[in-house]
DNA sequence: CTGAAAGCGCTTACAG
DNA sequence: CTGAAAGCGCTTACAG
C-alpha cells in the first residue's frame, strides 16, 4: 500500500525491461514512439515519481541544480530583500535554492551541502565559513561566493563601504553641518568600521573644522532612546547612522523633539522611502541579481580554475536624498 | 584527483571491511573503541563526506528532515516575516528548510519534493496546489500545510479575516466616522472579500448610518496617488486599507493634504510601527511559529491518520492603535 | 566485535 | 529499438 512505485513496477505492468522504462521517462533516448507513450501513460496512472536519491547516486548529482544559501541567525530586512532578488534570478535559470539559517559552526550544514551534491554555496553577511569548511568545499569543487562581505582570498560581491561613508560625509559637508555624530553598534563589524572611517577621512580632508564624534550602542533597537538623549545637545546638527533601521529610531526622536538635525542612514531598505530617510543606498536588487548571476555562471562554467577567488566584485552605493 | 572518497577507500586504508567503517561513522553500533577512533581519524584525514544520495537510497530518507516551503512569485514583506519565523522554529527542531519560489504549475516542484523524500510541504498564501498535486503528496504520505490560507479539506493555519474586518469597523465606529472608504485590489482574493464583508456587516449591525464605499485599484503601489485624489472629498473621514502597504501610501497622501482622515491598515508589518499606522495586526511571529510547530508535529508523529486535514487553526488578529 | 553479501532505485554502456 | 547486467555508495541483517 505505502510502497512507492518504481520503474520495475512500471516495467512489469508494461511488459518491458526496466531500461526501456528509464529511457521512456527520460525523454531523450531514441525509441519506438508508441512504446514510450504507453509507458508514460502507465507511469502516470501509477502515480510514479522518480526517486531522486537513486538518480543522484548514479548521475552524481547532475539531475537538479540546487544552490545553498546560508543566512545569519538574525536576518534583517536588508537580507530578505537580497534573498528575494537572488531567488528571482535563480528561478529564471531553473536553479533551486535551499536556505539554511545557521548559527554556531556551519560544519554539519557544509557536510549536508556536499553530501547532497549541491552546486554552489552563497554565504550572506557574517560570519564567514571556517577555513576548514572553505577547504572542504574547494576539495569538492563546489563554488563559494560571499555576498555582502569582503575577503580577498575568496569569491565575493559586496558594496564599497568606505565610499558609502564618503558619500554620507559629503552630504553633511554640503549642508554645512558643524557637529555630527556617527551612531553605530558596539559589536563592530568590518562594515561599520569602513563606513565610519570613510566618513571621517572625507570630513578631515575637506572640512576638518567639522566636529565628528562616534557613539556605539548595544542594540539597533535602542537607537530611538539614545537618539532622543543625544538630541538634548542642541549644537548637534547631524547624525550618521550605521543602518537605516537605526535611522528610523532617529526620525522618531527627531519628530518628537522637533529637532532640525540632519539624519542620514545606510541601506535604503523597504520602509526608508516611506520614512523619508536620506540614506546611502545599497541596491538589494543589483546585489542579489549580480550575486545570483555570478553563482550561476560559476556553476555552469566547466572551467573551475577561478573557483576560489576568480569572482570579486565591489559595487558602488549611492546617496538618496529625502526630506524628513 | 577529483574522485570523491568513499567508505571503501577508508576501509582499504584502515584495513577493515566497509561495514565496519559504516558502523564507526554512524556512531551508535557497538564496536571496539580503538578501531572506531582509528577509522574516524582516517576519514577525517581523507576529508570524507558521506554521500547523502546513497544513504537516502537505502534509509529511504530518514537521514535529514527537510521541509519544503513554497512561496508566491511576488512575496511581500508579510511573507518574509513569516518565513523568518518559520525558520527560527524549525532550526530548534533540527529541520532544514528548502524554499521554492514558484509560479505557473508547481508540478515539477512537487515531483522534486517527493523524489527528494522531503518530510513535509508548507504552502504560503496563494495559489493553492492543484488537486492532482495534493493527491500525489497524500499518496506519498507527505503532510501538507497551507499557511495564511483557508481550505476545509486540508490542513491549514490562517487568521480570521472576517473578525479582522470587524475590528477595523469597530474602530471607525468608536471614532464616530460618518463616511468611510474600503480600498482594495481589483483582483480580489478571498482574504480581501472576507475582511471587507466583516467590515460591512459590523457597520450595518451597529452603525447603519455610516456610509461605506468600496474602491478597488489595480496595484498596491497606486495607493498613494488614488488616496490623494480620494481625499479631495472632504466629507470622507475614514479609509480602511486592505493592506498596510497600501496604508503607507495613504499616510503620505494624508500628510501632504493635511487631511484629518482616519486611516487603518491591515497586517502590521515591520514599517507600520514607524509609520504610526493604526492597523489590524496579524502576528507573523505567532503564525510562523505555529505553522512550523504544526508541521514539525505532523512530520514527527508516526500516526498519519490526520495527515490531510487534521490540523486546522484559525488565529485572531488584533487591533493596534497608533497616532498618525 | 567484524566481514561478505544483498539490496535500495536508477542509468548506461554492451550486446543483441 | 530493447533487455540483461553492472555499478553508483551506503546500510543492515546474516554469519561467523
Amino acid at each position: 500500500l505505502n510502497k512507492k512505485v518504481t520503474i520495475k513496477d512500471i516495467a512489469e505492468k508494461a511488459g518491458v525491461g526496466i531500461s526501456t522504462v528509464s529511457r521512456a521517462l527520460n525523454g531523450y533516448a531514441i525509441m519506438k514512439e508508441d512504446t514510450r507513450e504507453r509507458i508514460l501513460q502507465i507511469s502516470r496512472e501509477m502515480n510514479y515519481v522518480p526517486n531522486a536519491a537513486a538518480r543522484m547516486l548514479v548521475t552524481r548529482g547532475t539531475a537538479t541544480t540546487t544552490i545553498a544559501l546560508l543566512i545569519p541567525v538574525v536576518a534583517h530586512q536588508f537580507f530578505f530583500e537580497i534573498i528575494s532578488n537572488i531567488q528571482s534570478y535563480l528561478k529564471t535559470q531553473d536553479i533551486h535554492l535551499m536556505v539554511f539559517n545557521t548559527d554556531r559552526g556551519h560544519e554539519s550544514v557544509i557536510h549536508h551541502i556536499i553530501g547532497m551534491h549541491m552546486a554552489g554555496v552563497l554565504v550572506l553577511g557574517d560570519p564567514p565559513l571556517l577555513p576548514s569548511e572553505e577547504r572542504l568545499l574547494e576539495l569538492h569543487r563546489i563554488p563559494l561566493l560571499y555576498v555582502d562581505r569582503h575577503d580577498d582570498n575568496c569569491n565575493y560581491i559586496t558594496f564599497d563601504n568606505t565610499y558609502g561613508g564618503q558619500l554620507a560625509a559629503q552630504y553633511f559637508i554640503k549642508k554645512e553641518c558643524k557637529k555630527v555624530l556617527m551612531m553605530g553598534i558596539t559589536d563592530r563589524t568590518t562594515q561599520q568600521t569602513e563606513r565610519f572611517s570613510g566618513f571621517r577621512v572625507e570630513i578631515a580632508k575637506h572640512s576638518p573644522h567639522i566636529q565628528v564624534n562616534e557613539l556605539c550602542i548595544n542594540q539597533e533597537r535602542e537607537s530611538y532612546e539614545i537618539s532622543k538623549t543625544v538630541l538634548n545637545d542642541k549644537s548637534l546638527d547631524g547624525i550618521f547612522y550605521f543602518t537605516d533601521f537605526m535611522g528610523f529610531g532617529g526620525i522618531q526622536a527627531k519628530l518628537e523633539t522637533s529637532s532640525k538635525v540632519l539624519l542620514v542612514g545606510y541601506d535604503d531598505i523597504f520602509p526608508s522611502k516611506f520614512m523619508k530617510l536620506t540614506t546611502v543606498r545599497q541596491s538589494t536588487k543589483v546585489l542579489g541579481h549580480e550575486a545570483a548571476k555570478g553563482m550561476a555562471s560559476m556553476v555552469i562554467d566547466p572551467n573551475f580554475a577561478n573557483i576560489k577567488n576568480g569572482f570579486q566584485k565591489i559595487l558602488d552605493p549611492e546617496l538618496v536624498i529625502r526630506q524628513n
